[in-house]
DNA sequence: CAAACCGGGATCTGCCATTTAA
DNA sequence: TTAAATGGCAGATCCCGGTTTG
């Protein structure tokens, strides 16, 4: 019943649009910059039904005003179609807030792209979970015949079902780069294999994006200057850089320039401080490049407190994954091995390798000795 | 049995700049 | 000329446990 309303609403917006726009058509070129304030005027049965939904206007209309002033738009249709789909009202909201720009979709394009989605996801409820997280992954593009490519694509790759469903989940975007874009990347990867006179492009470029789930979301030129910078530094020959990047390396592929950068000198430095030269440099990033990973300063306080508690940087070489625990994960560690006088020169320190409670048995064990 | 190996889970979006389409 | 579409950027680890190996 209130549609007839909504109508005549329309029916007069979109004449005062008009008029406007007939008027700004007379008026602008004399004034190009100055009347920008009053292009066409907001959609006003839209700002109600946008305060109905619970949207947050004033958020949506910063990001995308563009779409305030469209005279057909279908807030209602999304807002029951994402209901319908297991999306709670809040939620619906909260995504219109973020990309207003979805209102701009018809039904029957949610519906289909829906289903492609639905390709990769099983149920619904995840798809819904992405959409909480990042509605701009589903709703920038309104290509599906893009999406649809990028699914066979992705899957052309080899990689197997689990691998998709991972790297959807986890970088959505991939979703809707461009088939292109993405080609580019995989392409991209397949000529560093191939000039580094690797024999099998395609499963090295499968390994680089099913280890780095990121990678498909940043730029060729990222990835190449990160590429460039570890063959550099490290002086590394085509094997050696072919088998860090399928290998770990590849995590580490998809930092900010800088980062990795900065991260790579500071190391450099700390090593040097504690009497470690470029060859253990390098065999540290060989064996565990994500230590490049971790900031400066995190990754400064955590090997002084390695250092601190009695452990050489030899030992930590040789048993890099010590470092993936957290700097309090460590000290906790250390404190309760220190009060058993536990001796790591003479036991090693994979001990501190472990998760919580395989950490929690040893002690036990070691505290307790079981032989009564 | 312990040690070593290995991969995965959580999570990674939201903004800006440029290009393209209407 | 506006809005839509698209590309790109900064941000910055830790933990767990199944399986294999010794």
């Amino acid at each position: 019943m209130a549609s007839w309303v909504k109508v005549l609403h329309r029916t007069s917006t979109l004449q005062q649009a008009l008029k406007c726009t007939a008027l700004q058509a007379r008026f602008c070129s004399v004034t190009p910059k100055e009347n920008d304030k009053s292009l066409k005027p907001e959609n006003e049965s839209l700002l109600e039904n946008l305060n109905l939904l619970g949207v947050d206007v004033k958020m949506a209309r910063q990001r995308q005003p563009g779409v305030f002033r469209k005279i057909f738009t279908n807030e209602q249709g999304l807002a029951g179609f994402l209901q319908s789909k297991g999306a709670s009202r809040s939620t619906v909201a909260s995504i219109i807030s973020r990309y207003p720009r979805a209102i701009t979709r018809s039904l029957e394009h949610l519906e289909q792209r829906w289903q492609l989605w639905r390709n990769v996801f099983q149920k619904d409820e995840e798809i819904v979970s992405i959409l909480e997280r990042s509605p701009e992954s589903f709703f920038r593009s309104s290509d599906n015949e893009n999406l649809e490519k990028n699914i066979t694509f992705l899957s052309s790759l080899g990689l197997n079902k689990k691998h998709l469903h991972r790297l959807l989940t986890t970088a959505p975007r991939t979703f809707s780069n461009s088939l292109e874009l993405n080609r580019q990347m995989v392409e991209f990867l397949e000529d560093i294999c191939v000039e580094m006179g690797g024999n099998h492009p395609e499963q090295f470029a499968k390994d680089v994006v099913s280890r780095n789930v990121y990678i498909l979301i940043r730029s060729t030129k990222r990835v190449k200057a990160n590429i460039d910078h570890l063959r550099a530094s490290l002086k590394l020959s085509d094997s050696e850089l072919l088998d860090l990047l399928q290998g770990p390396g590849a995590e580490i592929l998809d930092l900010s320039n800088e980062y990795l950068k900065n991260n790579f000198t500071s190391l450099q430095q700390k090593m040097r401080s504690v009497g470690c030269g470029k060859v253990g440099l390098k065999k540290l990033i060989m064996s565990y490049p994500v230590v490049l990973y971790t900031g400066a300063a995190t990754l400064n306080t955590k090997l002084d407190c390695l250092l601190k508690g009695g452990i050489t940087m030899q030992q930590i070489l040789d048993k890099p994954k010590v470092l993936d625990y957290s700097t309090h994960n460590i000290t906790a560690k250390l404190e309760e091995l220190h009060r058993i006088g536990f001796d790591f020169q003479e036991n090693g320190i994979h001990i501190l390798d472990l998760s919580r409670k395989r950490f929690e048995a040893k002690l036990e064990k070691l505290s307790f000795p079981p032989h009564d």
